[in-house]
DNA sequence: TTTTTTGGAAACCGTATGGTTTCATTTACA
DNA sequence: TGTAAATGAAACCATACGGTTTCCAAAAAA
């Protein structure tokens, strides 16, 4: 639970971040509400929010004795912006046969 | 190096893994060829590359002596349409703020 | 003022991850 | 036919990951 590579790639790697980022998204919640969503426990939960708020996706704001959990999914355009680099090979623009055909097989000479 | 939770997600949270996507959605290169761009040893190359090929992001296709690896990015539309649910959050349609200020703070009580 | 509620922190655990080196095997080439 | 190239596979290693339980502290409520 160290702070190497904690980049939003890795962050949203976990599914369970990602449902919490789903809760989140729609609504604030402290630190119980978002832990009774889960079958796991609560310091499990907190450090997966730890790794969220980490790389920015989610932020916490203590206000008494209650920690609240905010999400900021700005850092998933990122994300977005990345797989939709690679838009062609789903976009039927261009189907697997088609890059299949049109590459050169001797391209490995490189 | 098991099977257990192989999907786009996680196999995209490596960066070395998302430098081969790259290379290899632009030509197919074989497993040298693809080492040949890192400075980690071959085996460990192999090892990213079958975890791609364990999610569908990467077919590989034996010719003759040597591995081709081949890019097959359909799966990145789950991870652009996931990265899509939250686009708000990057739109400016609703800012930050906003949505702070909009959200009740009794919604806590749900 | 007790007693809950809320959650931080630490210690621990099993397994996955990301890497290495070494060795064996198959294919191509001189 | 010997040799080099390309890779698979195995053994190993340190550390990260995802989880647990236990305990403590502070704030809120009774």
């Amino acid at each position: 639970m160290n702070q190497t590579r904690r980049d939003v790639f890795q962050a949203i790697s976990d599914p369970t971040r990602r449902e919490i980022i789903g809760l989140l998204a729609r609504r604030s919640l402290n630190l119980n509400k978002v832990a009774d969503h889960f079958t796991m426990s609560r310091p499990a939960v907190a450090k997966h929010i730890r790794i969220l708020t980490e790389c920015g996706l989610v932020v916490v704001q203590t206000r008494g004795r209650e920690t609240f959990c905010q999400a900021d999914l700005k850092g998933l355009k990122q994300v977005s912006d990345w797989a939709n680099t690679y838009q062609e090979f789903w976009n039927d623009k261009l189907d697997a046969l088609e890059r299949f055909l049109d590459e050169d097989p001797c391209d490995e000479n490189l």
